[in-house]
DNA sequence: CTTGATATTGAGAATCATATTCAAATAAAG
DNA sequence: CTTTATTTGAATATGATTCTCAATATCAAG
């Protein structure tokens, strides 16, 4: 996956925050890039340990936590009470559709459905922010 | 609130399961029907202490496991992490507005919504089992 | 009302994910 | 190269939830 333009907003908000920028947090860029979506802070660490052994839990926690400060990076408080990462721009919305059997994460947006949700909010007086959906299902594969 | 619709069902589980029907167990449905919806397991805890100083945390979590299995309780895994339960019959579905302030639930559902969250698990191959939606803003008295 | 089998309790310890502390290491500016 | 502020990893702390276990309570049978 071609990375180069998150490598570039991090750089940049690093730099805005006068912040610096490591090898280690590279690296979590990197795999996290490589590694797939939806990730637990465990398998970022476990990946990351891989190809450079001496990195620490508390580096992955405090860069994750940076990346979503940076808008690259959306944490997702799941039912199992375990926080997942995603790798991604903060504008592109989604939502998500999860298999019980297999875990996979399916991503989705359904513009009526999320034009609904604005009435929703305006119905109850509610100024938006922000909204999660989760459907939670069996997907085909576990379904044969 | 009258609980005794749910005070019976509980009891019918309690004894279909061959479990004992203890004070202790009575005493945090009691709190439950009357300190308000979406509590977390601590503000339960607190609760039932003022008036049952003895109860143990371990009973309280104990407990509210076996509310929600027999379907009186239900079990939110919120964004903070930290689980709220709902005392609420499971064939009620709803979903929440909560205010980022003040904190406040408010339960809603649309049954627009609902449809189109049929049509995307169908649309994705998917067997339906259950959803979560969460809408997250500023309520009318906290955006005054 | 006993008795005895079984379930339940509360205190405290254990667990798990995540956050914090701090001395040593490193990046970046001059 | 020096200086200075930031970052790192190991260890420790935290906070929510679960487990352990000896003491206690429930309940059915006698
Ligand atoms: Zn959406
Ligand atoms: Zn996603
Ligand atoms: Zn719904
Ligand atoms: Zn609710």
């Amino acid at each position: 996956m071609d990375n180069s333009k998150e490598k570039l907003k991090f750089e940049t908000y690093l730099t805005d925050k006068n912040l610096k920028h490591t090898e280690q947090r590279v690296h979590i860029m990197d795999i996290f890039s490589s590694a797939g979506k939806h990730l637990t802070a465990e398998e970022i660490y476990l990946a990351v340990r891989k190809k450079h052994p001496g990195i620490g839990y508390a580096t992955v926690y405090r860069t994750l936590k940076l990346l979503c400060e940076a808008g690259i990076c959306r944490e997702l408080t799941c039912e199992d009470g375990i926080k997942r990462y995603e790798y991604q721009s903060q504008d592109e919305h989604h939502d998500h559709l999860i298999c019980t059997k297999c875990g996979v994460f399916v991503e989705v947006v359904d513009p009526e459905i999320e034009k609904l949700q604005e009435r929703l909010f305006k119905l109850n007086g509610f100024y938006p922010e922000r909204h999660r959906m989760e459907l939670y299902g069996i997907c085909k594969k576990c379904s044969k």
